[in-house]
DNA sequence: TGCGATTTAAATGCCAGACATTTAAAGTTC
DNA sequence: GAACTTTAAATGTCTGGCATTTAAATCGCA
């Protein structure tokens, strides 16, 4: 592992760079100690705290841990779906939020990964994955549920629909898709006649996963994609009039 | 912004969380300048390399950017689906080898998001993507190709398919599920009739993208997912069977 | 001998201060 | 007015040190 003084970027950015290499072409195992701070500083030749700017780096990716005392120091880290989650959710929300991508277009990629869940989830679900599905949908339809409630279990829903393929690795992947979005979701009031018409759509789905029926839960997802889709346009055109008048 | 010095979590990682938090709540917008390590140091009451440690982990993650000189400091930064393609790689690929996920799961990961696709990328694939996956299959029909290139040939053959869906937000969530599987993919010997059979399924897919119809579209894919996972399956019987012997 | 208390050493976490380098803007000269 | 020079602000890096944490080694005592 040898790094560039003369590069234009960071000697941290280069020393982060070179172990992360390693890590991802498997020199470095799981839970294999790196050397100490100091010691990194002597084989890099660079100063301490330019080798735990690098480490920190590293920390921020979850690729490696720190422990602190006697036997402690930098160890590389088994990265758990659990822990990838949030921050595949961070950088979802933030690439759609900073992109101004569209409510259609974010809306269209839920669904269409949504549906490629379908078969796998009426195959597979347990009777867990239903008993959430089917608890969501009695909370939307109580009344005096504040919006961003009723969105927060929506995601839930949809979240039950995934994890029930058994797939971590589908899960780890739409978990971004599908809470992306609830920030845009939060942006679109619904009146209660929306929610009667969305509660209506989840049963039909959660009735097709419990019949074990992968087309059927398939064209639930597109007609509950289809009446958000005309909900969000019906908000945002009501609100495009208001700003002209 | 206020930090817990009792905390049992690094002053580095309170103070990157606080600047994270203000960066997707919108408070810190896109181009915005940070106040200076020093005045950051003042107003966190900690020392400017703590700072700088705070700094460099939400740099890694791409959320600021630095610039030196007398107009420089770190700035919020406008995430871009490109910048976040190689980070979702890297988290990929890390997921499925440090968890031991099965080929299995991935292909069937990757098939069922690339399925999701199908229907759109129909509709919508421009020539250019259609000539993309058209080259890409002479290349792999081209005799003495390296397994390894085979693989890179069949990951950009996917990646077009997956483009010409002309939405960013599919196109972003697939890299990782696309990429992720070349490792895996590498384990595996073609011969030269596994590699026939895969090109005549890819001119499957090509020919009903520019036929444009979804649904033949699906029915491909799904005809390759099967090829692979046969061919897989296959492979790693082999090798368990020399391991017996 | 065995076990609890204490010491020790190694490592990370944090800080203070300084110097080097880069960069744009202000100032100067012709 | 244009080219050059100076200046100042900011990040990048280094040295050295102290604080804290933690496990292992040591010691004392029953």
């Amino acid at each position: 592992m040898k790094i560039d003084p003369n590069s234009a970027a960071d000697l941290s950015a280069q020393i982060a760079s070179a172990i992360r290499d390693a890590i991802v072409d498997g020199d470095l195992i799981v839970n294999q100690r790196l050397p100490s701070e100091a010691e990194l500083s002597e084989q890099f030749e660079v100063s301490r705290p330019t080798v735990r700017e690098a480490l920190k780096r590293l920390a921020a990716q979850s690729l490696i841990r720190t422990q602190r005392g006697a036997t402690g120091g930098a160890f590389v880290n088994k990265l758990s779906f659990e822990e990838a989650y949030p921050q595949q959710i961070t950088t979802s929300i933030l690439l759609l939020s900073m992109n101004a991508v569209s409510f259609e277009t974010a809306c269209e990629a839920r669904y269409a990964l949504e549906r490629s869940c379908a078969p796998l989830s009426a195959k597979r679900r347990s009777a867990d994955h239903l008993a959430t599905m089917r608890a969501e949908i009695h909370r939307q339809s109580q009344p005096g549920l504040t919006d961003e409630a009723f969105c927060a279990s929506d995601v839930s829903f949809h979240r039950a629909l995934v994890d029930g393929a058994g797939n971590p690795v589908l899960s780890y992947q739409l978990a971004g898709a599908v809470e992306a979005m609830q920030p845009l979701m939060n942006m679109i009031t619904f009146s209660a006649r929306d929610r009667a018409r969305i509660v209506a759509l989840h049963t039909d789905v959660a009735d097709a996963l419990e019949a074990q029926d992968g087309d059927a839960t398939f064209d639930a997802l597109t007609a509950l994609e289809t009446e958000t889709q005309s909900l969000a346009n019906s908000v945002f055109q009501a609100r495009a009039d208001k700003v002209k008048s």
